[in-house]
DNA sequence: GCTTGGCACTCAACCCAGACGAGTGCTAAA
DNA sequence: TTTAGCACTCGTCTGGGTTGAGTGCCAAGC
């Protein structure tokens, strides 16, 4: 598969020269894969070129680096947020996705719904049993969001509902307040009018529109206003709508045997403001980003790691889709089904666009 | 509060006399408070009328009897799931909900959309922190969908999207074929003629319409036999929809520090499908309808119990309501706290109808 | 005949000490 | 610079002793 991912900024490396490097990749592999502790003498029949002593000795250098962390003294080493970090940016080789796991993946994608949360929700799903881990999707954030279609339905004297379709099919829907009581065929009138106008506009080009001289302008000016005003509140919760599942794959990863710990992760995960404002903050231009251990800047998930990446579809529409779990996590796994799954979205969202 | 619901059909209840029903109910009492087991020492406190060693003799009949379980011998006693039934049946005395917790479900409430499936989002988030524990919530079930409103809008040369707001202003959306390319203005017609003679109906109804005589009688008859087929498909759906939320909740009852067991209950939640056999197989003609332990017939649940209601939006509209928490519970607090969720939801699920 | 004080008994939970062993750091020799 | 050797550390496991909550049963009392 391609390359690994560039290196954070944000962390100075310490250099190290090629055995280290060796061992330390041998570690996180080793970590990775048993969950124990490991210890010099393990690494010596895998890296059969050394001693167990002249590794313990690199071990040793690489603690005080601050890449490995030795529980108590007489343990054996495991890699910190620093060396995952390392591991990450420099030694990892990705894995290509295995065909078991595409073909794991093809039921849910055969279904294929045309409502973009439909489409979100299944590769909500099938990310979260590809990487045995929780996946958050985020809906693709169409910079100005525009209207494709408007209707209007009477619900009685006072209010009117309107029928929003925006742009990837999206499909909204919001009561407004009539001034005076209006029958269906008034509304109806104006949902035309409305939409031989705004159709392809975002919610500043309908305040721009010129003022209606129609039969109903009145009720056409109100209306207007309160379906910008409620376009903005769309804009604004499409940013903080997050899909999740696959709680129940983090249990049974023995990390997550403290219930303290799986109680916080949890909480974090159903209060889906929290992660909305860290992964808004990702910087997802450059593919697949990792964020590890303490990196998100989140106590609760300092023991937990994100793989986070851009779904596209079309030029400028994108969302976000990627992975929540321990940080003793098959990075060189993961990384590329998110990768996978993001592309599969991105084709997927982009037809429902069409 | 009301009176306690009734006796189910299905257990054979052993008759108590006065002294051992209210040693029973004591247990039950002191054991959902505290969720230790509870020996006779502690319940000579609370009865006074009895000694410790009278009450020992109780005691071990009830165990006899099957309504109390001693985890080992020099343990205290732990109501059995026949304890439950029996507290639930005859002994429980319902407590009002608070005002302070009614206070706490305003701010939900207060919001109130007009659709839907918000208004049940919105009742699973406040139901959870109301009982604390996992709430569910099923879609009202019509028992038959009738259209309130459609409309068609043109996606490309081969498909139309059917927007078709059911009533209770449910909308849902579905990609319909179109045998040739037809423009917005020909679906425009087709969806106004429609809009005619569909409102009121449901998919049986539809079914029977008049064969259309218009200009585009070909690609109506078409539309509608996919307008048909996909009601059917939105008929079957209702009833497997569940919403839930408060997982978080079960963390901190000390019965699921085992993770096996939260790992199987959280499995069950999450796959949606299991439980609406089971909510669905409810009855719910009674009020509130508790099942305890073994009663739901789920080895996965086998330690938890369901509060579960109905909530009625109009006659014949209805939706089931209520929460997933261990046995251990305050069935005197929870059972009102779903009545009252349940009366809220069915007013503004009411409301949305109209 | 029911109630109750007394008492022997049971058993999980807790604590402590010792053995074990995985793994280390250091040193000295190759 | 590497490596074999060795003393040392420290968490984990094991087993025994103690504690205490709670029981069942019995015999005396109301």
């Amino acid at each position: 598969m391609g390359a690994p991912s560039q290196p954070a900024s944000n962390v100075q490396n310490v250099p190290l020269d090629q055995r280290k490097q060796q061992i330390l990749k041998a570690v996180v592999a080793d970590y990775t894969r048993t969950g124990v502790p490991v210890g010099s003498a393990s690494l010596a029949v895998h890296l059969a070129t050394w001693s167990s002593a002249t590794i313990r000795n690199e071990l040793a250098t690489l603690s005080e680096v601050g890449y490995l962390i030795q529980p108590h003294t007489s343990a054996g080493r495991v890699p910190s947020d620093l060396g995952y970090r390392y591991y990450v940016d420099f030694l990892m080789d990705e894995e290509d996705v295995p065909p078991a796991v595409r073909r794991q993946m093809d039921p849910f994608f055969a279904v294929m719904p045309t409502s973009v949360e439909d489409i979100l929700e299944i590769a909500a799903a099938a990310l979260a049993q590809a990487a045995d881990a929780v996946s958050l999707v985020t809906a693709p954030k169409a910079l100005g969001v525009r209207i494709k279609h408007l209707d209007l339905v009477r619900l009685n004297d006072g209010q009117a509902l309107l029928i929003l379709v925006l742009e990837g099919n999206l499909v909204r829907q919001h009561a407004l307040n009539l001034g005076a009581p209006a029958d269906q065929a008034v509304l109806s009138a104006i949902a035309s009018g409305l939409n031989a106008l705004a159709v392809g506009l975002d919610s500043t080009g309908l305040a721009r529109l010129p003022e209606s001289v129609g039969t109903h302008a009145q009720l056409e000016r109100e209306l207007v206003a309160q379906i910008i005003a409620f376009m903005t509140v769309c804009d604004a919760q499409q940013d903080t709508l997050i899909l999740h599942d696959g709680v129940r794959n983090l249990l049974h990863h023995p990390e997550f045997g403290d219930v303290d710990l799986l109680h916080q992760v949890i909480e974090v995960v159903e209060e889906e403001r929290m992660l909305a404002a860290l992964i808004s903050a990702a910087d997802l231009d450059r593919g697949v980003q990792i964020m590890i251990g303490r990196e998100s800047g989140m106590a609760e998930l300092s023991r937990c790691s994100l793989v986070l990446t851009t779904y596209r579809a079309g030029a400028e529409r994108r969302g976000t889709i990627g992975v929540l779990g321990s940080t003793r996590m098959a990075y060189a796994q993961v990384g590329p089904r998110v990768r996978y799954v993001a592309q599969r979205v991105g084709r997927a969202v982009g037809r429902a666009l069409s």
